[in-house]
DNA sequence: ACATAAAATCGACATATGACGAAGTTATAT
DNA sequence: ATATAACTTCGTCATATGTCGATTTTATGT
């Protein structure tokens, strides 16, 4: 299973914006999806001389506005065509533990996001009136626990800290708090499924709060129903 | 030991670039970095109403040359700083595979990377006539085969194909590109060190062409010495 | 509550971008 | 060698950026 066209995008964007000559970069990543000037212009409605422009270095400053168009339509048009350019610099999941990853667009307020999963702060209700979340991953405890290591972390972050880690098939919250604390950049906040707000384990609660992470049980009714809360409620 | 400075900083480029409110990115980056507006005017040399302007929105889609600089004065700063921010999201390397990794302001050119290695080009030298790179990374054969995993590869390549992939201690190379031909993405090239051209393995030589990854022999003297000529020659 | 630091607002203006379309180049295949 | 597709170059112009400095508003510490 293949996660994180979105991170690949930032990759390229990340690219050329940092990039000494993004005329280069916008030749070489088009050359790299294989797509004509010709199929960009049309797909972004501009002339094939913009593109040219773009390429030829006319301009030494484009706005973030036409890179981030320039991206979406490489992305998207290979998505039409199969996305066998963008499989390639998706995160590929060996582990079967991610359910779920997605960064999102604009940021969520810490208290909305605790409604769109039903949720029940456990530790930490005035951290989330401050902090907001770029991102979610939701990840099965079970499996996580078993195939994890120390880089599967670090790769369901995707470059962030104000993400949300969203633990499934929850137990007690121990060995998933465990995990968290040895691991870096931590998460903006921890959300927990499949048991009560009074069972989250005394430890694991002891380490959110040393750890100032928002800790949050999630009353949906079942796995699959929380995966569609946050995918039809946040982009 | 930690590497990839310059990926933290393309994410964060990228991150800006795509997001719906760049100036909403803008003001949380800064705030991750902790540093003042102030302090950022002063170090860009403008106006602290510049920061403010572009954290308030006050225009929608900024060139990507002041992105450059703004995310470029965040890691100087806490480079500065000692780096602490930083860190969290840079690689670290729990293999004591890689010994060097950069990604490159600037592409080099194939055949000018030859050079700066002292390279004797096994395979593929048309290739190189038209290839150029982006970004190198030194591994160690010998650790890397005792101790990476699929994921580990990933990571090196830090999402663009354009790298030259480093190996050293090298006895045959055969292993070096068994592992390369299960791997995605491809490096834009490949470099031997610790054998003569001689000795390179003919399976090797057979991937290299099957793959059409170019295949070099370092003939710098040391491990050392390679890896100095990288970074003294290329940024 | 008050002083001070930090951040936001805003008018102004030189300069660069974003876009078009016509005309010119370079590859490539027949 | 020629036709065609793919790409580059360039003049043009409306609009947006990039930047300043002065002023007002919002935090923060005591």
């Amino acid at each position: 299973m293949y996660f994180g066209s979105n991170i690949a995008a930032k990759t390229i964007a990340g690219d050329i914006t940092l990039s000494d000559s993004c005329s280069d970069c916008f030749k070489h990543w088009r050359n790299v999806f294989g797509i004509r000037q010709n199929e960009l212009a049309n797909y972004l409605n501009v002339s094939p001389s913009v593109i040219s422009d773009y390429e030829s270095g006319r301009r030494n400053s484009p706005g973030i506005n036409f890179v981030k168009k320039f991206v979406g339509a490489l992305v998207e048009i290979d998505i039409e065509r199969g996305g066998h350019i963008l499989e390639k610099f998706m995160i590929k999941d060996t582990t079967g533990a991610i359910l779920s990853l997605s960064e999102l667009r604009s940021p969520v307020a810490g208290n909305k996001f605790v409604d769109i999963i039903k949720g029940e702060v456990v530790y930490g209700k005035e951290l989330l009136e401050k902090r907001t979340l770029r991102g979610y991953t939701v990840v099965d405890s079970i499996m996580a626990i078993l195939n994890f290591n120390d880089r599967d972390f670090k790769d369901i972050f995707g470059g962030s800290s104000e993400r949300a880690l969203v633990f499934t098939k929850v137990k007690l919250g121990r060995s998933p708090m465990i995990a968290i604390k040895v691991t870096s950049p931590k998460p903006g906040a921890i959300v927990f499924h499949g048991l009560a707000s009074d069972d989250v384990d005394e430890l694991a609660i002891h380490i959110a709060k040393k750890e100032k992470i928002p800790l949050i049980v999630s009353n949906c009714e079942t796995e699959a129903g929380l995966i569609e809360c946050l995918q039809r409620n946040l982009s």
